[in-house]
DNA sequence: CCAACTCATAGCATCGATGCTATGAGTGGC
DNA sequence: GCCACTCATAGCATCGATGCTATGAGTTGG
Protein backbone atom coordinates (compact mmCIF):
# COMPACT_ATOMS: atom_id res chain seq x y z
CA UNK A 1 0.00 0.00 0.00
CA UNK A 2 2.86 2.04 -0.67
CA UNK A 3 3.74 2.79 2.61
CA UNK A 4 3.95 6.57 2.55
CA UNK A 5 4.42 6.68 6.74
CA UNK A 6 7.32 8.56 8.34
CA UNK A 7 5.84 12.00 8.59
CA UNK A 8 2.44 11.02 9.40
CA UNK A 9 3.92 8.50 12.14
CA UNK A 10 6.16 11.40 13.50
CA UNK A 11 3.38 13.46 13.96
CA UNK A 12 1.05 10.59 15.62
CA UNK A 13 3.86 10.41 17.73
CA UNK A 14 4.16 13.71 19.00
CA UNK A 15 0.34 14.12 19.25
CA UNK A 16 0.88 11.35 21.62
CA UNK A 17 3.40 11.97 24.11
CA UNK A 18 1.77 11.95 27.11
CA UNK A 19 3.33 14.37 29.80
CA UNK A 20 3.03 17.26 26.62
CA UNK A 21 -0.13 18.97 26.24
CA UNK A 22 1.63 22.02 25.01
CA UNK A 23 3.42 19.87 22.18
CA UNK A 24 0.06 17.84 21.84
CA UNK A 25 -1.37 21.62 21.29
CA UNK A 26 1.81 22.72 18.89
CA UNK A 27 1.41 19.13 17.09
CA UNK A 28 -2.53 19.77 16.53
CA UNK A 29 -2.30 23.24 15.41
CA UNK A 30 0.50 22.35 13.16
CA UNK A 31 -1.41 19.85 11.41
CA UNK A 32 -4.42 22.26 11.32
CA UNK A 33 -2.32 24.58 9.20
CA UNK A 34 -1.20 22.05 7.09
CA UNK A 35 -4.97 21.14 6.22
CA UNK A 36 -5.84 24.62 5.75
CA UNK A 37 -2.91 25.62 3.55
CA UNK A 38 -2.96 22.55 1.27
CA UNK A 39 -6.99 23.12 0.99
CA UNK A 40 -6.15 26.89 0.14
CA UNK A 41 -3.50 25.63 -2.36
CA UNK A 42 -6.02 23.19 -4.28
CA UNK A 43 -8.17 25.83 -4.56
CA UNK A 44 -6.09 27.52 -6.38
CA UNK A 45 -4.79 24.45 -8.76
CA UNK A 46 -1.40 24.83 -7.49
CA UNK A 47 0.74 22.03 -7.12
CA UNK A 48 3.43 21.91 -4.32
CA UNK A 49 5.89 22.86 -6.48
CA UNK A 50 3.97 25.74 -7.56
CA UNK A 51 3.25 26.89 -3.70
CA UNK A 52 6.81 26.47 -3.30
CA UNK A 53 8.16 28.58 -6.06
CA UNK A 54 5.87 31.30 -4.76
CA UNK A 55 6.51 30.80 -1.44
CA UNK A 56 10.11 31.03 -1.77
CA UNK A 57 10.48 27.19 -0.99
CA UNK A 58 10.94 24.25 -2.33
CA UNK A 59 8.06 21.24 -2.77
CA UNK A 60 9.34 19.11 -0.24
CA UNK A 61 9.44 21.63 2.24
CA UNK A 62 5.71 22.54 1.07
CA UNK A 63 4.96 18.31 1.54
CA UNK A 64 6.69 18.64 4.68
CA UNK A 65 4.81 21.20 6.56
CA UNK A 66 1.43 19.83 5.08
CA UNK A 67 2.02 16.15 6.59
CA UNK A 68 2.34 17.98 9.71
CA UNK A 69 5.97 16.59 9.46
CA UNK A 70 7.30 19.92 11.67
CA UNK A 71 5.88 22.61 13.65
CA UNK A 72 5.78 25.28 11.44
CA UNK A 73 8.05 28.86 12.26
CA UNK A 74 6.15 32.15 12.05
CA UNK A 75 8.26 33.09 9.38
CA UNK A 76 7.46 29.98 7.20
CA UNK A 77 3.96 31.29 7.75
CA UNK A 78 4.25 34.17 6.65
CA UNK A 79 6.16 33.66 3.42
CA UNK A 80 3.21 30.83 2.74
CA UNK A 81 0.24 33.43 3.76
CA UNK A 82 1.37 35.68 1.24
CA UNK A 83 1.80 33.47 -1.15
CA UNK A 84 -1.70 32.53 -0.97
CA UNK A 85 -3.21 36.07 -0.63
CA UNK A 86 -3.56 35.39 3.22
CA UNK A 87 -3.12 37.05 6.01
CA UNK A 88 -1.27 34.98 9.15
CA UNK A 89 -3.08 35.63 12.59
CA UNK A 90 -1.63 34.92 16.25
CA UNK A 91 -3.55 35.64 19.31
CA UNK A 92 -3.68 34.59 22.57
CA UNK A 93 -7.13 35.32 23.82
CA UNK A 94 -7.47 35.16 27.38
CA UNK A 95 -9.79 32.13 28.33
CA UNK A 96 -11.18 33.59 31.42
CA UNK A 97 -13.21 36.90 31.10
CA UNK A 98 -10.72 40.24 32.15
CA UNK A 99 -12.96 40.12 35.38
CA UNK B 1 18.62 55.57 30.48
CA UNK B 2 19.74 52.63 31.75
CA UNK B 3 20.86 51.39 27.78
CA UNK B 4 19.24 48.54 27.35
CA UNK B 5 19.47 47.77 23.85
CA UNK B 6 20.57 44.44 22.21
CA UNK B 7 17.27 42.65 21.54
CA UNK B 8 16.05 45.84 21.09
CA UNK B 9 18.01 46.43 18.20
CA UNK B 10 18.02 43.11 17.08
CA UNK B 11 14.39 43.87 16.64
CA UNK B 12 14.49 47.12 14.97
CA UNK B 13 17.00 45.31 12.51
CA UNK B 14 14.62 42.49 11.77
CA UNK B 15 12.10 44.86 11.04
CA UNK B 16 13.74 46.87 8.65
CA UNK B 17 15.00 44.46 6.58
CA UNK B 18 14.48 45.39 2.86
CA UNK B 19 13.68 42.52 0.89
CA UNK B 20 12.38 40.39 3.88
CA UNK B 21 8.78 41.62 4.07
CA UNK B 22 7.88 38.55 5.58
CA UNK B 23 10.51 38.54 7.69
CA UNK B 24 9.22 42.30 8.62
CA UNK B 25 5.67 40.95 9.37
CA UNK B 26 7.02 37.61 10.83
CA UNK B 27 9.05 40.34 13.35
CA UNK B 28 5.72 42.44 13.85
CA UNK B 29 3.66 39.65 15.12
CA UNK B 30 6.67 38.48 17.27
CA UNK B 31 6.83 42.14 19.26
CA UNK B 32 3.22 42.30 19.57
CA UNK B 33 3.22 39.22 21.18
CA UNK B 34 5.63 39.85 23.51
CA UNK B 35 3.61 43.14 24.32
CA UNK B 36 0.41 40.80 24.72
CA UNK B 37 1.88 38.77 27.00
CA UNK B 38 3.53 41.07 29.45
CA UNK B 39 0.39 42.86 29.35
CA UNK B 40 -1.16 40.26 30.35
CA UNK B 41 1.49 39.20 33.03
CA UNK B 42 1.48 42.39 34.52
CA UNK B 43 -2.64 42.34 35.06
CA UNK B 44 -1.93 39.47 37.28
CA UNK B 45 0.89 41.38 39.06
CA UNK B 46 3.40 38.28 38.26
CA UNK B 47 6.87 38.86 37.91
CA UNK B 48 9.35 37.69 34.74
CA UNK B 49 10.25 34.90 37.34
CA UNK B 50 6.73 33.91 38.38
CA UNK B 51 5.36 33.60 34.29
CA UNK B 52 8.39 31.79 33.72
CA UNK B 53 8.31 28.64 36.29
CA UNK B 54 4.40 28.35 35.25
CA UNK B 55 5.02 28.27 31.48
CA UNK B 56 8.63 25.62 32.44
CA UNK B 57 11.13 27.79 31.35
CA UNK B 58 13.82 30.90 32.85
CA UNK B 59 13.22 34.48 33.13
CA UNK B 60 15.99 35.14 31.16
CA UNK B 61 13.50 33.41 28.37
CA UNK B 62 10.60 35.55 29.12
CA UNK B 63 12.41 38.78 29.30
CA UNK B 64 13.92 37.57 25.64
CA UNK B 65 10.45 36.87 24.40
CA UNK B 66 8.72 40.14 25.97
CA UNK B 67 11.42 42.14 24.28
CA UNK B 68 11.11 40.77 21.14
CA UNK B 69 14.28 39.38 20.88
CA UNK B 70 14.06 36.46 18.72
CA UNK B 71 10.16 35.12 17.16
CA UNK B 72 8.80 32.62 19.32
CA UNK B 73 7.56 29.21 18.25
CA UNK B 74 4.81 27.60 18.40
CA UNK B 75 5.25 25.33 21.18
CA UNK B 76 6.90 28.29 23.32
CA UNK B 77 3.60 30.14 22.56
CA UNK B 78 1.50 27.39 23.84
CA UNK B 79 3.70 26.98 27.26
CA UNK B 80 2.93 30.53 27.96
CA UNK B 81 -0.37 30.80 26.65
CA UNK B 82 -1.20 27.78 29.65
CA UNK B 83 0.62 29.46 31.95
CA UNK B 84 -1.90 32.84 31.51
CA UNK B 85 -4.93 31.01 31.09
CA UNK B 86 -5.23 31.99 27.33
CA UNK B 87 -5.68 30.12 24.38
CA UNK B 88 -3.45 30.33 21.59
CA UNK B 89 -5.01 30.70 17.51
CA UNK B 90 -3.32 30.96 14.43
CA UNK B 91 -5.18 30.97 11.35
CA UNK B 92 -4.42 31.99 7.70
CA UNK B 93 -7.37 33.87 6.61
CA UNK B 94 -7.96 34.93 2.83
CA UNK B 95 -7.53 38.40 2.27
CA UNK B 96 -9.35 37.97 -1.28
CA UNK B 97 -12.94 36.67 -1.39
CA UNK B 98 -13.37 32.94 -2.19
CA UNK B 99 -13.94 33.96 -6.16
C1' DC C 1 24.32 51.32 53.47
C1' DC C 2 22.71 46.68 52.71
C1' DA C 3 19.49 43.09 51.26
C1' DA C 4 16.04 41.53 48.23
C1' DC C 5 13.59 41.77 44.11
C1' DT C 6 12.88 42.66 39.11
C1' DC C 7 14.28 42.94 34.62
C1' DA C 8 17.87 43.18 30.64
C1' DT C 9 21.82 40.92 28.67
C1' DA C 10 25.74 38.04 27.80
C1' DG C 11 27.53 33.69 26.30
C1' DC C 12 27.15 29.08 25.41
C1' DA C 13 25.06 24.22 24.40
C1' DT C 14 21.59 21.86 22.15
C1' DC C 15 17.60 20.73 19.71
C1' DG C 16 14.69 21.24 15.96
C1' DA C 17 12.94 23.60 11.76
C1' DT C 18 14.16 24.83 7.20
C1' DG C 19 16.70 24.42 2.77
C1' DC C 20 18.59 21.36 -0.50
C1' DT C 21 19.06 17.47 -3.70
C1' DA C 22 17.70 13.00 -5.09
C1' DT C 23 14.61 9.31 -5.42
C1' DG C 24 10.49 6.19 -5.40
C1' DA C 25 5.69 5.50 -6.24
C1' DG C 26 1.28 6.62 -8.53
C1' DT C 27 -1.15 8.70 -12.39
C1' DG C 28 -2.26 10.26 -16.94
C1' DG C 29 -1.23 11.13 -21.78
C1' DC C 30 0.86 9.70 -26.11
C1' DG D 1 6.04 1.14 -22.91
C1' DC D 2 7.74 5.85 -22.08
C1' DC D 3 7.55 10.50 -20.50
C1' DA D 4 5.92 14.05 -17.57
C1' DC D 5 3.90 15.55 -13.52
C1' DT D 6 2.76 15.31 -8.57
C1' DC D 7 3.57 14.15 -4.07
C1' DA D 8 6.07 11.60 -0.08
C1' DT D 9 10.51 10.69 1.95
C1' DA D 10 15.33 10.28 2.85
C1' DG D 11 19.55 12.38 4.35
C1' DC D 12 22.30 16.09 5.23
C1' DA D 13 23.91 21.12 6.28
C1' DT D 14 22.87 25.20 8.50
C1' DC D 15 20.58 28.68 10.95
C1' DG D 16 18.07 30.22 14.67
C1' DA D 17 15.17 29.61 18.87
C1' DT D 18 15.26 27.90 23.43
C1' DG D 19 17.45 26.54 27.88
C1' DC D 20 20.86 27.57 31.15
C1' DT D 21 23.77 30.23 34.39
C1' DA D 22 25.66 34.50 35.76
C1' DT D 23 25.75 39.33 36.09
C1' DG D 24 24.72 44.37 36.05
C1' DA D 25 21.55 48.09 36.86
C1' DG D 26 17.56 50.15 39.02
C1' DT D 27 14.18 50.08 42.85
C1' DT D 28 12.36 49.58 47.31
C1' DG D 29 12.35 48.61 52.22
C1' DG D 30 14.92 47.99 56.36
Amino acid sequence: MSEQETWRELRDRRMAEPGAAEAYEAARIAYELGKAVRAMREGRGWSQNDLAREAGMTQSAVARFEAGGTIPTLPVLERLARALDADLEVRLTPRAPAA
